[in-house]
DNA sequence: GATTAGCACTCACCTGGATAGAGTGCTAAC
DNA sequence: GTTAGCACTCTATCCAGGTGAGTGCTAATC
């Protein structure tokens, strides 16, 4: 059996039905709403071919039908009306954004805010990979006996700074000496390639000073050691309260078992993770999704770039039942709005 | 009418029971469970006293009976019997937070994550107030063309660093001649008062520079005006999810308003804001609550001090329900503690 | 006078059966 | 190939009756 043109539409039909209403919708309604010109019976044969290819399913011998995943999957991929946002709502998007854009962290967020206000649904931003940055440039600032405040600034523009211990014995000198060679001589280094790179050099150069950089390489090493723990604020969540309007989710243990991954940020970053393709728009419906507690939702992620690198990844979060159309066209173009915006920007700062 | 001993004991064991099984408790409930010597006959009829008193309620005709507000507050005041918490659990909480004094926003949150933990309710977390503090150093760290990054000491050891806009005329110099002003002569001032005076003071030294200062005025400027922003996250929560466990959030409508009001920070500053009396705990049941959301909440709060000084608030937020000698002790013990090490640790930084 | 046993009463909740309604699948006619 | 008709299935809703927890009142008891 093969789709024809006549099951398509009838496809189509129902997916954007149940889309619209949440309820299971029948051969009557199809009919009656979207005029194909064929009676309910006819429908109903076309549905039972549909269901028998697996692209709906009833949830019980009298209701209507309901699209199913692969449903989904047939409709996002060769029945969507392609959908694109209005000028006017670009033009806002882009004012707010750009406002916004001398803090990176902020204007990222607010892109997930403004996602999940336009398409209510849960948005997800997974936010500048710290550790795949390269590091550009590493001070010291005294703070009080014993430790010292250290700023990084990496080649993406962001600066950070953490306290570190530096134990009593530790001048303001032999500071400035570990930074001065670090900005010389390995700016640009990968955070993770960093400690292995600055042992050879610094034993290289140094080695009459050894005790000192016995101690400064504590000191890094705890640095990094700290900043990878870093990865826990990595994904950024926004709308998630809008979830509890969609009737799927109207059980309190569905809500309780979604929260609850929603508070576990590596979930969510393996979900965001760039997939091996990369490049453009990643859609994953229901139990395509590689966990469980998700099987009821779909996932419309796009990855966006500074100077070209991917950075991070925009994505929407909904049941499988939401409108791909909105959610899609949203996603794709805040990915690139952001990606132009970050990009201009930060375009001096290549590395 | 009046309170006599015998009401009392049975208002308290109407509330220890609803607090432990969540289901309206029967006259005979408490003859059996409570050793009272009475018959339950004996009990309806001081039921119906303490329902006259205000005390307790009726669901409907045919249930047991419920504690109002009224009757938790009596209960916290006069019935309930202290608590401590064993000393195994003391000396985990405070080797937990000690492990992590030295940043200061981390352990706080993290005792907002202990409290939510061990009561299995949402904890609310005031975190010191950016503006009250202040400002100990004030230094510049270049960063690229026309922009600088500024990195702030608090007096309660945060640090801060943001990018200001200083203009491609503005050498690094010229910054640390601003900078060394700063700490040379308005070190300590509250953030609040820092502009005026750092105006008054920059004209009075260095009148001849005047493009520079007016210059620095404006960067300055600028970076309080964001950082005043700095309000919206000043509420840490932690433990939302908790509140589904608890049956009188099983109905999704409930959970939507107080989510909702989990994400407005105004709100929960507000609950949160150490009333007049200041000292010591302050307990608001249900419907005491400002906010008609929180009707059915109740809120255990005490505030925490460095040197003395009130910086934060620690809450915990339950139904109106809840363990209250459990969320009280907790609440008072994890304020002192965080007081005693922060005031340890902090001690050598009194401004 | 306080306490208690006894009893009638109320009301939420559960159960089971009847009913309505939506939707289907099949068959036969077009 | 399409459609009208019809029997069938299954859910949701409503209603009646039963159950049980709990009360309030009254009269007997301590």
């Amino acid at each position: 059996m093969q789709m024809d043109e006549r099951k398509q539409k009838i496809l189509k039909a129902i997916v954007q039905d149940y889309i619209a209403t949440a309820e299971p919708v029948g051969s009557r309604t199809i009919s009656k709403k979207f005029e194909l010109g064929v009676s309910p019976a006819t429908i109903r044969n076309e549905m039972a071919d549909l269901e028998e290819l697996g692209f709906i399913e009833q949830p019980h011998t009298s209701a209507g039908r309901v699209p199913s995943d692969l449903g989904y999957r047939y409709y996002v991929e060769n029945l969507m009306d392609p959908f694109d946002l209005d000028e006017e709502r670009k033009r806002m998007i882009n004012q707010e954004l750009a406002k916004r854009l001398d803090e990176i962290q902020e204007v990222i967020e607010y892109t997930g805010k403004l996602v999940s206000q336009i398409t209510n649904l849960t948005s997800l931003v997974l936010k500048p990979q710290t550790r795949e940055c390269t590091l550009k440039k590493l001070y010291f600032l005294p703070y009080e006996d014993g430790k010292a405040i250290m700023v990084t600034v990496k080649d993406n523009g962001m600066v950070e700074n953490s306290i570190v211990d530096i134990g009593t014995d530790t001048t303001p000198e032999e500071l400035q000496i570990l930074a001065n060679i670090y900005n010389e001589k390995l700016s640009g280094s990968k955070a993770s390639d960093l400690k292995k790179g600055l042992l050879n050099e610094l034993y290289r150069e140094l080695a009459r000073k050894r005790r000192i950089i016995d101690g400064m390489l504590t000191i890094l090493e705890r640095m990094f050691d700290q900043k990878s723990g870093d990865n826990t604020e990595r994904v950024y969540l926004d709308g998630t309260l809008n979830m509890l309007n969609q009737p799927e989710f109207k059980d309190i243990n569905k809500v309780k078992t979604l929260f609850s991954i929603f508070e576990e940020n590596r979930k969510l970053q393996e979900l965001l993770a760039p997939k091996d393709k990369g490049e453009g728009l990643n859609i994953t419906i229901g139990s395509e999704n590689p966990d469980l507690a998700f099987k009821d939702c779909s996932i419309i992620s796009a990855t966006y770039n500074i100077n070209g690198k991917q950075i991070g990844t925009i994505g929407v979060l909904g049941p499988t039942r939401m409108d791909y159309r909105k959610a899609i066209s949203i996603v794709d173009y805040m990915t690139k709005s952001l990606t132009d915006m970050l990009t201009n920007r930060y375009r001096n700062q290549k590395t």
